[in-house]
DNA sequence: ATATTTCTTGAGAGTTACTCTAAGTCAAGA
DNA sequence: TCTTGACTTAGAGTAACTCTCAAGAAATAT
């Protein structure tokens, strides 16, 4: 069994988080002690896992409310599971592709300012190379 | 030169969020015609292009604009901005990896449901397999 | 045995970055 | 002329945290 704070090292989710998400129904067999304290068993860690890894790809809160919702019915619902994680890794997919064309983007600025710098930085300390109105370059 | 909603279809950015960024002073050399309507040069696309990328690797709007202040401030902050460029690369490196993590966690979820669906998917239509008091798989 | 520190709790305020709505201006088309 | 449609601003609403706080229990120090 597991503190609030323990399982926030050991997820690394803020203890904030963790009980925004309690709250938010989302760790619907977390038991409490005689202190009203929450006790994290190894099967709940699978559980912030889960949601974690929701949340991590843009998964809206409600969609995940309604996804641990399947889990709680049951069995029945394993197809609608099945399909949901589906649906979430072609998700995943398509940002890792939007993320590698945002490196693509620094890639190419990193160089154009590697540029700069290795050809004429040295007319950035030239007071006379005020030629410019206004810089222009992003 | 191109009205907001041309740049918001050229570049994939709503018209709200386009404002909200010009509001927020990403686009300092946008100019104006006689109807107060703003007109975005190819040159502020560029703008819009690099704003969107800082945005979608995390950065905050305040870091963005002090980036933005850095390019106008013209070529002598040039070593600052390939700074924050390499940085900024860096942060999405990182959350390439941890996206790759996710998609490792989702195939597994993947996986795992495939097997129950392939396996034992009859039981789902058993009404005498109600053994488990609530569902503990995530 | 008492004092202090450390944890946890829930309630609720604050933050970021949109996202949407309302009310208004202006110009072109039926 | 009327209306449609693109644009404007101000400001309200939203999602998902994120932080602050006061209260209460337990562990540690004196």
């Amino acid at each position: 069994m597991y503190t609030i704070k323990e399982v926030a090292k050991i997820m690394e989710v803020s203890e904030h988080t963790l009980r925004f998400w309690a709250k938010s129904g989302f760790f619907p067999f977390v038991k409490r002690d005689s202190n009203n304290i929450r006790q994290f068993s190894d099967n709940d860690l699978e559980w912030v896992r889960i949601v974690k890894c929701l949340r991590a790809v843009g998964t809206e809160n409600k969609a995940i409310k309604k996804y641990i919702d399947l889990c709680v019915a049951g069995d029945s619902t394993i197809k609608d599971r099945y399909k949901i994680i589906q649906e979430t890794k072609q998700k995943a997919l398509n940002q890792m592709k939007e993320l590698k064309k945002q490196l693509d983007v620094l890639d190419f600025k990193e160089n154009f300012y590697r540029n700069l710098i290795e050809h004429n930085l040295e007319d950035t300390w030239n007071p006379m190379n005020k030629r410019k109105t206004g810089a222009k370059t992003v």
